[in-house]
DNA sequence: ATATTTTACGTAAGTACTTACGTATAAATT
DNA sequence: AATTTATACGTAAGTACTTACGTAAAATAT
C-alpha cells in the first residue's frame, strides 16, 4: 500500500476503491459468519425498497447510481431467492414494480440489528479517524457535479494543444486537406455547389492568383481549420470556406480563426470582411456577431454565388 | 443520488465506490479520445514499473493492493501489447521479472503530459472541495488496519450475543447435545476414554446422583458451553468436561463459563475446586491460571480417570 | 540430508458488473 | 389521428475482477 500513498492524488481513485473494497469484504464476512445469505451490496437495494414500499427498476438505478441491467440482475437474484416480488404497473406497463415479500421484510428485520451494529460502527470508525469525512466527500461530489473531472481535464488539455497550434498560407501540398475539410463540411449542413467544387478543386487558380488568401489552422501537421479570403476590390474582401474539422469543435477554435482572419484582411489593408452565411448556421452566426460583424443589406456588386445563403454580414476594420 | 446520500455513514462503501467510478470512467473517456490504446487502472501499474525498474507479480499485488490472479491477468494484457517485457528472474526460478519495454516507455513519454494534466486537476479538485482529503483518508485507513471494521462489528455482536446467553442446568432433554459437544471437543484433541463414555452416556447417573451438577450454557437455545462438577467430597468438587463449542471460540466465554464455575461450587458450599488437563492445551491452561487456578501435587485421595492429564491445578475459593 | 512449509505464480471457473442492442409502451409532436 | 421520440425494461456478450485450486521452487525445520 505504501507506493499507491506515495503517488498521492492521481491515485485517489485507486486508493478510494481499495478502501470501499475492504469495507465490502468486511460486510460479506459478517454476513457469512451469521449464517445469513445476504450480500453487501444488497444493502442499499434494501434500503431503498424498505423506504419506497414500491419501486421501479430505473427508480432504483437513479437513486444508487447503478445503470439499469445492474439493478435488473440484482432484482432477478432477490426475486429467485423469493425476497422481493414484481409486478408491472397498473398505469404503465413498461414499467416493474418492485416490492420486498413477506421472506424479505422478515430477512430484514432479522438484519436489523446487524445493520444497526455497522451503523454504530461506521459512526465509531469516522469519529476516530475523520468525521467530517462525510461532509468532505459531499464536498468533492457536488465540485465534480459542477464541472466534471473530464471537462476539467479536455479544458487544460485543448488549452495545450491551441498553444501549439500555427496558422500557415495555403500550399499547392494542402490541396486535399483542404478539399476534404471543406466537402466534409459543406455536405454535412448544406449542398456542394458548382461554384464550390471549383473553388476547393483549384484554389490557386480561383483565389491566389486573384489576389485572395487561403490560411488553414495546423495542430501537429494536422489540418483542423481554414478559411479564405477573396479580394473583391481593393477595400473589400470576403471571408468563405470558413471551417473546423469535426472532432476539433467546441474548443472556441472559431474565436482564434476569426482573430487571424481580422488580423489578416488588416494587413492586407483590407477596409471591410464581407461574408454570406445561411441562417440554419446559428453558431457560425453567434461566432460573427459576437465578434463584431454586423447584418447589412448585401452590397449591390457583391452576390452569393453558391445562391443558398440569405444573410449578409459585414465587419469593418478599425 | 439522493437516497445514498440519505443513508449516510451505513452506506460509506457504496458512496466511495460510485466517486472512485466516476474518475475512472472519466479517465477512460480522456484516454479514448485522445485515440491512446491506455486504460486508467493500468496506471498505478505502470508508475510502479517505472519506479521499480523491475518487480515480480507478488511485489505488484502487494504494493498496489491487489490479488495476485488480478496482477498476472493485466500483465498478460500489457504483454501482448508488447508493452512490458517479461521473464524469468536468475536467482529465483519461481519469480517472473517485468519491466517496461520499448514500446511501453514510449507510451509512458507520450502520455506524461496527459498525467501532469491530470495530477493538477485532482489538485485542483481537492484544493477547491475538501484539501485535507487525502489526510483524513490516510487516517481511516490507519484506524482502519490498527482495528478492522470486521472485527469492530465482530465485537459488538459478541457483545450483544452474549448479553442473551444464558446457564442451566443439566436435564435429560440435553443428553445428545452434551455428549456431542464433548465427544467433538475430545476426539480433536485427545482420546475418547472408557471412563468419559461411561460419564457422556449417562450424566444422571454417573454425575447428578452422585451429588454432581452439570451446566450448560445457552445462546438463543443453542448448547453452546458445557461444564461438569463431579463431587470428591464434601469440601473439594472436580471440574471437566469444560468445552466451548466450535465456532463459539475465541469470544472470551471460557472466562464466562469459569466465572459461573466458581460462583456454582461457592453456592454448593465447595471450598476448593480441583481439574486435570494436559498441557497442550495451552490456551485452557492459560484461563484457568489467569483465573486464580494453581498448579499444585496431586491429592492422593483423587486420581485422574482418564489416566492422560498431567497437569492437575486447584482453586480455593475465598 | 530429508521432509515440511512457505512462496510465487499460473489457471479455471464463477460473479458482478459493463456496453450495446432490441422491444414494447408511453409521451410528445406534427 | 399519425408519426416521431423518449422511456422502461430485458438480454446477450464482454470484461475485470474474484475464489479456489494446482505446481514448482525456495526456505525452513527435523
Amino acid at each position: 500500500m505504501e507506493f499507491i500513498k506515495e503517488l498521492g492524488t492521481v491515485a485517489l481513485g485507486t486508493r478510494i476503491k481499495n478502501l470501499s473494497e475492504s469495507l465490502m469484504r468486511d460486510m460479506v464476512n459478517i454476513y457469512k459468519e451469521q449464517n445469513i445469505d445476504f450480500e453487501p451490496r444488497w444493502f442499499t437495494f434494501f434500503q431503498l425498497i424498505l423506504k419506497k414500499k414500491e419501486v421501479s427498476i430505473t427508480e432504483i438505478a437513479r437513486e444508487l447510481n447503478q445503470t439499469h441491467p445492474a439493478v435488473v440482475q440484482v432484482m432477478n437474484v432477490l426475486e429467485k431467492k423469493k425476497l422481493i416480488l414484481t409486478n408491472k404497473d397498473k398505469n404503465d406497463s413498461r414499467k416493474r414494480v418492485i416490492k420486498l415479500s413477506k421472506k424479505g421484510r422478515q430477512l430484514a428485520e432479522e438484519l436489523a440489528p446487524t445493520w444497526e451494529i455497522v451503523h454504530m460502527v461506521s459512526n465509531e470508525i469516522l469519529e476516530e479517524s475523520a468525521p467530517d469525512l462525510l461532509d468532505k466527500i459531499s464536498k468533492v461530489e457536488t465540485v465534480l457535479h459542477n464541472k466534471s473531472t473530464y471537462f476539467r481535464i479536455k479544458e487544460k488539455l485543448i488549452r495545450k494543444a491551441i498553444e501549439k497550434m500555427e496558422f500557415v498560407e495555403y500550399s499547392e501540398s494542402y490541396l486535399n486537406d483542404y478539399r476534404q475539410l471543406n466537402e466534409d463540411w459543406l455536405s454535412s449542413y448544406l449542398e456542394i455547389s458548382e461554384h464550390d467544387k471549383k473553388i476547393l478543386s483549384d484554389p490557386i487558380e480561383q483565389i491566389i492568383k486573384k489576389g485572395g488568401h487561403i490560411f488553414l489552422l495546423l495542430s501537429e501537421n494536422e489540418v483542423i481549420g481554414t478559411y479564405t479570403l477573396q479580394r473583391k476590390n481593393h477595400t473589400i474582401c470576403e471571408l468563405s470556406k470558413f471551417t473546423i474539422k469535426k472532432g476539433f469543435r467546441g474548443w472556441k477554435l472559431g474565436e482564434l480563426m476569426l482573430n487571424h482572419t481580422i488580423d489578416k484582411a488588416n494587413e492586407l489593408n483590407f477596409e471591410n470582411i464581407v461574408l454570406f452565411t445561411h441562417p440554419k448556421l446559428k453558431e457560425a452566426l453567434q461566432l460573427y456577431i459576437k465578434r463584431g460583424f454586423e447584418i447589412t443589406p448585401e452590397y449591390p456588386e457583391i452576390k452569393d454565388k453558391t445562391g443558398r445563403c440569405s444573410l449578409f454580414l459585414q465587419y469593418n476594420i478599425n
